[in-house]
DNA sequence: TCTAACTATGACGTTAACGTTATACTTGGC
DNA sequence: GCCAAGTATAACGTTAACGTCATAGTTAGA
């Protein structure tokens, strides 16, 4: 088996070099922040799997798949959900995404069944959304009053330093 | 030793008496969001001690304790601090309370060592109050961007529902 | 005064999200 | 082809923030 070779972990095999045989699993952990660790349990828990692996079973990660391991970061860190969270949230992303295509693939072509399959979707989707736009909102809401106390106190410090002189 | 006797925590024996008595745990606990373990906990972390004790050892808690306890809360949900860094923050108002009291107390006729002492103070705490409000606006960003694709993910949906009517 | 319901303390258990270590294999530049 | 540096897998370790349980003491209403 020669080595070098770097095989798709699907099947589109008419997509252009990501990079440069892909990146390595250090080096997209590091400028991603996170650690090689950290990619390997993503992956075990269905987060995120690297588009490429070598022939020698190595990991090798794509543009793409650093765009989305930022949005897992991003979900974590900014939402504060946990990993369930997230694999439940992305799956659902992926459900959407799905339909999409299946529904501009199909077009006007498709039976009564199939549309009303698709409408449960989306308002499924509609109702996530919805939900996560309400958690969103009250917590910026909050943030928001404390960023006001914030400046409050910020403002009364500099009024006391103001006086000492 | 008379049972019912509620002794206060500290010296402020003037002080009015609370609610009745004071705040059993649980119910302190339930109204806040948490648990009476949770409540033991803040307390062994020196985050939250209740005002009062009863004679028989019993914590009673205060309305301004809940108050705190909601704070804490909301430092931990809202803006994801662990609770190392809730103390910490706490100690600082703590200090910077401490700060005014003093100031207000002693106004002009501190001498200069003094002065110079609550200029560092207030500064310090000046400089946390800006890091955590940069944080804080950091996060405020990303979470709108956050809400803003949220947006346009639920007008897409609506969209395609109305194309499918 | 009795007693059901609550509490204190101490100790061990639990879970998520990785860290760390050991052992064997890959990679890629010279 | 060699070899230093990186990687895979498996397994055990760690930490924060509590949960749970056992045992013994407390409270407050009838």
């Amino acid at each position: 088996m020669a080595a070098r070779t770097v095989t798709s972990a699907h099947h589109d095999v008419s997509a252009p070099p990501p990079s440069e045989g892909g990146i390595r699993i250090s080096d997209a952990a590091s400028t991603a922040g996170g650690s090689a660790r950290t990619l390997r349990y993503y992956e075990e828990l269905g987060l995120l799997s690297p588009s490429l692996y070598t022939s020698g079973g190595e990991r090798r990660y794509t543009e793409e798949d650093l765009i989305q391991l930022n949005r897992i970061l991003e979900l974590r860190e900014v939402l504060g959900m946990n990993l369930d969270e997230i694999r439940e949230f992305l799956s659902f992303e992926t459900r959407l995404d799905e339909l999409r295509t299946t529904y501009r693939a199909t077009k006007g072509s498709t039976t009564k069944k199939a549309r009303a399959a698709q409408k449960e979707t989306l308002r499924e989707a509609l109702e996530l959304n919805e939900t996560l736009a309400e958690q969103l909102n009250a917590k910026l809401a909050r943030m928001d009053r404390f960023r006001a106390k914030l400046a409050g106190d910020a403002r009364r410090c500099r009024d006391l330093l103001a006086e000492l002189d």
